[in-house]
RNA sequence: GCCCCGGUAGCUCAGCUGGAUAGAGCAGCCGCCUCCUAAGCGGCAGGUCGGACGUUCGAAUCGUCUCCGGGGCACCA
């Protein structure tokens, strides 16, 4: 059983009979915190609930402390507990729960570390979620990396979860990228313009009309004077580039007609094929892509709007369908069905989330780059509108990363095509960095990413020192072999024997990794994950300065093997956790 | 102007929902390989926790104000 509820549990007992016996009224007693110390002369686990109740029953801290002190009973697992500092309750525990921690992750291997707080729960987490105008880049990297740990982390919390991503294949941004793609193809074809300002500039839009090309031949081929006929102009001449894109849309609709859909599918489907492959590459398997055209098709989005009608929330203004936002908390009323007939993102979006909740799931999760917070007010208000609980609707913002360079910041944006691309930072880094990197940082703070230490094979760099701690434990375990020593069931090791400072700090370490997924999980912070990390490896490297492994005794050498494989055990779990590889050499 | 995020050691960042003397990595300085991988270990030095006021027995943590940096405020996605 877990250590943290036995002593709440104790406390509590305590506490029930100072009510027992008048010492104590009967008020609503706050959660009882039970603290992993932070000096070892604090014992191992402290209690704070004296000094929360002082004020309440009128009491010093330290007198009231003596009072549940000399209350608590005696319990197996508890050597001492001590009375210190201002009110503080500590408790020194006995050996045992040590062992038992390496007991427990051998017996349960991978699975060792997984707790029920989420057991019975269905969780949504969807993220990334990019539109399919062009290939992954680093912010995105930054999201999927932060996402797939914070799904493996709920998890590993006992969470049922479905991980998703959002394809807007549907809406102007996609015929925007259609357009590109048809001009560089006509381009291809012989002919000459001035390529709009508005449309996609980077080269992978020439790669897609090559395919195109070679799959279609001329057949898609317009004459250019035709297609610029009756465009309002681009902005280099005088002209608005918004206007320019959207006439250019409509004279493609129009002069392609049928065909218009081969070109806006070879795009899409070129660029979902590609980011898929990119994130598969990188460790980030979604269960579900869900199609934002589907909700059109399905009538799923015509369906939300109608609900949205006929609850009253709507109202017409300059030929547009408003929703009435502001009624739920939003700064301004928005638009779902834009005047020239077109619903809006947010429009599919409402349908969307609405289409999760029938789903049954019991909390949403979105991954959100930090410029929509936004739209966090609108799809709350939304959602409230149609009678979901909102607050089972979470969204959480990831910050921008911004790349260092020799020192240098790297300047970037998507419509120039001037961008790092996921997959060059993965080529240049590795994904076990790039990953590690990446969730390193809580996901609310800005991310200064230097690509030379992520790139540097060396000290400096934070993902070998974890690696490095794995690789030296089997490496030690390939040396016992060699010296034809075996090692018995670990199960059945005296671990008695391990008396030494860094063995009993070390077995303390992989006792806590229970609570630090705990912890992490409920409040989505794979972070505390990468930073438990580094304590357990540097638990085990000074371990391993300090003392040698293999032996002559042969008690003492199962009992310290049994040790550090079950460190490596759980350094192989996190490491996991965060999607980043435990090599057995480096 | 309004909203979100950040401001902690020279640099990059943790800081367990308000606790005991504020931590780590890198950079700097000094030590440690006849010994299981030195991608390691130990030590030294380094901080008015942006600032002010407030709440509290107790504040880096909570509240208000303020300064600085990033982002957002579309009939775009």
């Amino acid at each position: 059983m877990k250590l943290k509820p036995q002593l709440q549990a104790l406390v509590s007992n305590a506490l029930k009979r100072l009510v027992e016996e008048n010492l104590l009224p009967e008020i609503d007693l706050p959660d009882i915190n039970i603290d992993r110390t932070r000096q070892k002369e604090h014992g191992d686990f402290s209690c704070n609930i004296a000094m929360l109740l002082a004020k309440h029953v009128r009491c010093a801290p330290r007198d009231l402390a003596k009072l549940i002190l000399d209350r608590l009973s005696a319990v197996g697992i508890v050597n001492k507990v001590e009375l210190a500092g201002p009110g503080f309750i500590n408790f020194f525990l006995t050996d045992e729960p040590l062992y038992q921690a390496i007991r427990d992750v051998i017996s349960e291997g991978s699975e060792f570390g997984r707790t029920d707080i989420g057991v019975g729960q269905k969780v949504i987490v969807e993220f990334v979620s990019a539109n399919p105008t062009g290939p992954l880049h680093v912010g995105h990297g930054r999201s999927a990396a932060y996402g797939d740990a914070l799904a493996r982390l709920l998890r590993a919390a006992g969470y049922q979860v479905c991980t998703e991503y959002y394809v807007n294949d549907a809406g102007r941004q996609m015929n925007i990228l259609a357009v590109s793609v048809w001009l560089r193809y006509l381009e291809l074809c012989g002919e000459e313009m001035d390529f709009p300002v508005n449309a996609y500039q980077g080269d992978y839009v020439w790669d897609i009309a090559a395919s195109l090309h070679r799959s279609q031949g001329d057949a898609l081929y317009r004459k250019i004077s035709d297609v610029f006929v009756g465009v309002p102009p681009d902005e280099p001449l005088g002209g608005d580039r918004e206007s320019h894109i959207d006439g250019l849309i409509e004279r493609a609709q129009k002069l392609l007609a049928d065909d218009y859909a081969r070109v806006f599918d070879q795009g899409l489907n070129e660029i979902t094929d590609n980011i898929r492959r990119d994130l598969v590459e990188f460790g980030v398997e979604f269960d579900r892509w869900f199609s934002e055209r589907s909700l059109h098709n399905s009538g799923e989005m015509e369906k939300a709007i109608q609900t949205l009608e006929s609850g009253g929330y709507l109202y017409e203004k300059d030929g547009a369908k408003w929703f009435r936002s502001t009624d739920f908390g939003d700064e301004k009323d928005r638009v779902i069905v834009r005047d020239n007939g077109q619903s809006t993102y947010f429009a599919s979006d409402i349908a969307y989330h609405l289409d999760k909740l029938d789903r049954g799931f019991d909390r949403l999760i979105d991954v959100w780059g930090a410029d929509h917070h936004g739209y966090v007010a609108r799809v709350k208000a939304a959602l409230q509108a149609l009678n979901a609980d909102r607050d089972r609707f979470e969204v959480l913002l990831v910050q921008f990363a911004v790349l260092y360079r020799g020192g240098k910041k790297l300047a970037m944006s998507t419509r120039s095509g001037e961008f790092v691309t996921l997959r060059e930072l993965r080529s240049e880094v590795g994904n076990d960095a790039a990953r590690f990197f990446y969730v390193m940082r809580k996901c609310e703070q800005h991310m200064d990413f230097d690509l030379d230490l992520a790139r540097s094979r060396s000290s400096e760099n934070p993902v070998y020192y974890v690696q490095y701690a794995h690789a030296r434990i089997c490496s030690v375990m390939v040396q016992l072999s060699e010296k034809k020593l075996k090692l018995a069931n670990p199960a059945d090791a005296k671990l008695e024997l391990l008396t030494e400072q860094h063995e009993k700090d070390l077995m303390n370490e992989l006792s806590r990794y229970p609570e630090v997924i705990e912890w992490a999980a409920t409040n989505h912070e794979p972070h505390q994950i990468a930073y438990y990390l580094r304590e357990l490896a540097n638990g085990f490297h000074s371990y391993y300065n300090a003392s040698q492994f293999l032996v002559e005794d042969k008690g003492l050498r199962d009992a310290r093997l049994a040790l550090i494989q079950a460190t490596r055990q759980v350094l192989a779990n996190g490491l996991g956790l965060l999607g980043v590889s435990a090599p057995e050499s480096m």
